[in-house]
DNA sequence: AGCATACTTAGGCGTATGCTTAACCAATCG
DNA sequence: CGATTGGTTAAGCATACGCCTAAGTATGCT
């Protein structure tokens, strides 16, 4: 594939889960261990490693093996990339709406018959 | 909060591939035909429509066909669903970020020597 | 009518994703 | 030390995804 992944698709398509969403959850909380985000999960251990892993990859995640225990926290700048894209969009279509609204009333003020270029 | 899932589930997918990400924001700045929103990205119509379809079903795009040309248009709503859900964690970990200034102060006021929960 | 335009549908192909079980460390505990 | 707990790796399999080409439909132009 000629897949470059970039950041944002990495963290879009890590927050496109529920089991992976559902464990930001849980860690918006606080730290946790493995295996107590495994075990809301329904589904084997591996597999939730698996998610943990797509998690990390993205930056959403950190962890932290102490003796036999990883302990995982929550990465908070991560999600902040993906707000600013989504703001980013709506700056753009609400500025788009304002001239919109400037145009129309131009129109109104100057009785002028053109269809709106749009 | 458990389960509206499916409907982020299509709205993070949706937002996780940089085709599907350039026509939002091309369509951020205005409406357009498929085949304008086709154009620049690097692959067949047919794919360029694919895309268009995940993104429709997610609910961040609208589209009407008059005559031959289907002009599609953002729907601004859909990506403030993923903003809130986003905004929803990061309440949730500045909270608990104060509850744990707060449980550090009073341990230094009051000199107390347990160790910390977390 | 004949032809171009703008999609749309159908079918197929290779890779990625998500899940499972089984086996394998490594750090405690009795 | 041997058993248990917590995590990790490996291998396999079904499905979903993203892309393509080719062919089909509907509208508009001349």
């Amino acid at each position: 594939m000629l897949n470059q992944s970039s950041d944002l698709d990495r963290l879009f398509h890590a927050l496109a889960d529920p089991a992976r969403r559902a464990i930001v959850e849980r860690l918006s909380r606080g730290p946790a261990p493995v295996s107590e985000l495994a075990r809301p999960l329904p589904m084997s251990l591996p597999s939730a490693m698996q998610h943990l892993g797509v998690l990390e990859a993205a930056g959403l995640v950190r962890s932290e093996k102490i003796g036999r225990v990883r302990t995982c926290a929550i990465e908070p700048q991560a999600l902040s990339q993906a707000e600013q894209w989504i703001n980013a969009r709506r700056i753009e279509w609400e500025r788009r709406l304002d001239r919109l609204g400037e145009y129309l009333k131009t129109l109104e003020s100057e009785g002028d018959d053109n269809g709106p270029g749009e």
